[in-house]
DNA sequence: GCTGCCTTCGGACTTTAGCCCGTTTTCCGG
DNA sequence: CCGGAAAACGGGCTAAAGTCCGAAGGCAGC
């Protein structure tokens, strides 16, 4: 049997030596190229055609997730796996849903990470245990799957809004920089919340923070 | 000469193994012991006494801030460098400020690291390039080095309660979460506010997401 | 041409938030 | 022992936030 052949791409260059040299201790993986931003992952994985893509989503030149959605428009895409420390349930979503095959939390042991390593080269998918469970909840609780991002529904004017309480700006502030009168701000407040299905203008500002621009 | 004796404390394996074999290829370094959390690696560094102690910043069991500044307590404690993928200048402070060396981000190449280590070990103190910058310009704007955290100006309870408003709850449900009468709730606002320098909840709430944890 | 959604506003509310006056208890350092 | 800060509470008040009505024009799709 051949050997699997993995490209690693992460701009962390003592994590991703980490890596290969853990992956490559094991007869049966060959790490056949890193990268460490998200176009050179892409550039890497045209031109090396591996079995697997280790992909960190935290990359300068565009992400992780960006570089994920052009691998995967490949001719012959390898299959993907997200490695990262980030623990955004948005993220996690966006990446299967873009085609990655697994999403491996960076906290992994050596041991561990061979193993998955082998399942994912053999099709079979993997989600690191502590966001399994979340995943699992959240697709529960919104039905089927579209729980990536309420932020669509709201409208442009919505959006603008949203950024300026994000600020810490009061009704009439916001008014004022919009040039509206701070009851139509209210409505807009009233709509928002509903639409995000949050209970004040606290929530929408978290809210704003993590899942905006 | 003697060897350079290093402990490193990371709760990555991956990253940890690659900066210990980096370092370990080096015939000047030694690493003399891992730790994969706070309380390991105060313990490690007791047993040990090595010369550099490499301190990842997130780690498990109270964060590598608080395993600092017990490090720091002890009778011969070793140089401490931050290796850390956090940019928050207000951490950098707190680890400078509490005596650490050196601020490294995980970003640097394994060349430059065995570099940096042995200036370390000479005394010579480090920060990324890409911080120092943004950290001279905090001191010039802050005067003279308080800029650390307004934070430590607000009582226990006052801290408290500030979490629970970053998480969208109202005074009222403060009050029942911390078996506080309304009215106290809104006295501690206020005083938050006056000591944070902001203008309502909303701001306060986005204070917290980034400088409280 | 009708049906929606977006944008904008007004009236009339109720509920929260925030400030300024106080008071009491406790606890810690000089 | 006294001062000061923290912790908790109360009254009274203004302003801000949020909701529920309704309405009007615009622009898109069917």
């Amino acid at each position: 049997m051949d050997q699997i052949r993995i490209v690693i791409a992460d701009d962390h260059p003592l994590y991703r030596e980490g890596v290969a040299r853990t992956l490559s201790e094991d007869a049966g993986l060959l790490v056949v190229g890193q990268a460490q931003d998200a176009p050179g992952a892409v550039e890497l994985t045209e031109r090396m055609t591996p079995d697997l893509l280790l992909l960190d989503i935290s990359m300068p030149g565009g992400g992780g997730l960006q570089a994920l959605r052009q691998v995967m428009a490949l001719p012959n895409p390898p299959k993907v796996a997200m490695l990262t420390a980030s623990e955004e349930d948005d993220e996690v979503m966006q990446a299967l849903k873009a085609g990655a095959l697994g999403y491996v939390l960076k906290g992994v042991g050596s041991r561990e990470l061979v193993g998955i390593v082998k399942d994912l080269a053999r099709g079979q998918s993997y989600v690191s245990p502590s966001l399994a469970g979340r995943l699992l909840a959240a697709m529960r609780g919104g039905q089927k799957a579209k729980a990536a991002n309420p932020l669509e529904d709201l409208s442009k004017r919505e959006e603008e809004i949203l950024r300026l309480v994000a600020e810490g700006k009061s009704n009439k502030e916001v008014g004022l920089a919009l040039d509206l009168q701070e009851k139509t701000v209210k409505h807009y407040m009233t709509s928002i919340l509903q639409k995000l299905h949050l209970r004040n203008r606290v929530e929408a500002a978290v809210f704003a923070r993590e899942h905006l621009r």
